[in-house]
DNA sequence: GATGAATGAGTATTCATTCAT
DNA sequence: CATGAATGAATACTCATTCAT
């Protein structure tokens, strides 16, 4: 059995070649520079060359890995997503009452921006234009509204929420923690983590809520 | 008593001189034409020769009016601000209960980008921008917020809303507003006006309002 | 009548606006520097920035006149042929034997190269270039060519010529021509204008001839 | 003897080591390729990944056989005349008068570009590169024109020419089959290989025949 | 030897800003 | 005052060449 026939067996075995690692990392870098210099600069004013200063790397290494500025752009968007999707989805498997999964939800998605405000920006940059460039698949920023649409479908199926378009739901659960953020780093935050999801989720909580139920 | 003092005086007689009344008339014109461009372009495309070409004056004319780029765009910001508190001020000011006046509001604001989707996209793209620049007095778009936070004080003190942070609830409230418009502009909106006014103001209402007030 | 009126009648007698004859002067200048740079450097290597200099204006002025390169230089070579043509015309129209016309336009033409080594270079190396692109009306390079057919048309009407096709003879006439001039242009030419044009004409013309008419 | 005798003496023996063999199969086979791409893009359209692609190896590994892309096409274009100089030669040596050979290498000639489009591209981009590189001993191009030449010389020994100067004639010959070698590639051939070549072969030999001699 | 990732100099193009008319 | 031609700084992108593996 020569090298090469061991290197396609691994390969088949799932493991990635060398080449794939290294790849997926200088991919991973340039994103992490881009999202760096776009949470600095702002979206429009970030160029390929900050990019490159920001990763280390010269200009034309970024062109090997992505084919131009907008891709480089639509795929860092998608990668911000990706990282606040994985990042929520434990919380949204917990098991317990809708009102605390609620709760948790919010108080983890804001954790994870104060965490990472540089993230963020970037992410609120790049979330007009996730929308309009390739759609392989779904968007990660889709799938992040698809899995709070579901905490919501389930919990009217169960009785926590009055009979609301879970889609609408979700979408204004985003508006207002948009804003929250937005605000959290914008100004210094005079409030804590804690009151600002406890505000938010007692006004939706409230809002959105079957009144038959009663809160305990 | 010097030139300026005149000037002063002639403008507390609350007659103009015909070169102010040209000069409003051209910046007028000129903040006209670059919210237009920048509703159909963003922000960012959105170029001088644009602007002049919407006005229908020559590129250097802009630069009579306004001392460079970041001042057009931010006196332009202070004008869409203001075109929309002229337009909520009535609904505002009218008589009644929290919720009918809170429910006028919230239909209002809807009609009036729906009137007007230019304009929204303009103010939307502009509403970041006004943060950071030039603050004479108050920004309009300051003074819309805190005209929307007086509406929640009031309610507040007429123990229509329960002890919340008037300017909390009245930033969640545009944030609420502001997704909706969004979705109403960029999706054929699905949804009447007035099924969407209903939605928020159903939601924030009870998540605001004073549990021992029932409603009627 | 007002200035505007007078402006517009002035117009409509076909005088040019002044405007008009500077954007024509402009555009003949960077079409002059063009056919200098390209006749120095040859077509690839010819940058925005080398024709900039060579007319003494900035890069970004070329723009103003030039869409891009390549309207550049599809004018230019345009540009050229036109220069060609305007230059062949006369003798062209020239009375007298098809043997004489025909001496004398080689000679012209090997003259007008000879007086603008710098224009053959260019032309040479923007012929190809010609055919590809924008043809309003006829190419100017198709109307030199044109020309020359028709000349051998009527030589081969007043039998001056055997029954050849003249298009393809007057292909041919090129070929040859464009070699001879090619050589003068890159060799330093060891043998007359005179001779040059001697050697081309005595072996196309008895190529060509009809025998049964003999040379005197 | 030295290790250096050694290889000579194998070479003398004809015996090429092995890795002189795979080192002329590299240079060939890249060679062929930026034939390939050179007759399909142009020649400076032509990048050294282009032919690395083209010939299935990596780019590295051009720069293993040639120092730089100078001399990748300066040695590409010596090797295209090489093939055609081959091709010619039988025609050239055949035994006959004049006319006929004359005749049969124009006919060869337009066959070996007819037969292999995109070899003639290739040469004719490459021929002007030719002129100004390396000149190892005597390029191809040389080569081949002098071949050429002696055509016309032994002719005009043989009283089948008049007294032309053979170089001059030589040009002018290659001269008109480029033009029409270019406009059977060019456009559709319209006439055939045979008319084409009479077309020529008639209008130069009138040209050049000594008056004295009579055509058969 | 072969590879291809990394480099960076070079080019076309855009656009805010200035200024002579 | 108004104009718009001219400017040139800035930026995305290409590609020949080098070099560590």
């Amino acid at each position: 059995m020569t090298k090469r026939s061991v290197k396609e067996t691994t390969s088949l075995m799932n493991r990635k070649t060398k080449g794939e690692v290294v790849e997926e990392f200088r991919c991973a870098s340039i994103q992490d520079a881009a999202m760096a210099v776009i949470a600095r600069k702002g979206i429009d004013e970030t160029t390929i060359q900050d990019v490159a200063d920001e990763a280390g790397i010269a200009k034309g290494t970024v062109y090997l890995y992505f084919r131009d500025r907008d891709e480089l752009l639509a795929k860092t968007a998608n990668r911000a997503f990706e990282k606040l999707v994985a990042e929520l989805e434990p919380t949204f498997n917990a098991p317990g009452p809708f009102t605390d999964r609620l709760l948790a939800v919010v108080l983890r998605q804001l954790q994870f921006f104060d965490d990472n405000r540089m993230l963020f920006r970037a992410t609120l940059a790049l979330s007009h234009r996730e929308a309009g460039l390739h759609k392989p698949k779904m968007g990660s920023y889709a799938q992040y509204a698809a899995r709070l649409e579901k905490m919501f479908l389930d919990a009217r199926e169960n009785g926590e929420m009055r009979d609301l378009d879970p889609l609408a739901v979700s979408a204004l659960y985003r508006d207002c923690l948009r804003g929250v953020i937005v605000r959290r780093i914008e100004q210094k935050p005079k409030t804590s983590r804690e009151e600002d999801a406890q505000f938010i989720v007692s006004i939706l909580l409230r809002g959105i809520e079957d009144p038959k139920q009663e809160r305990t």
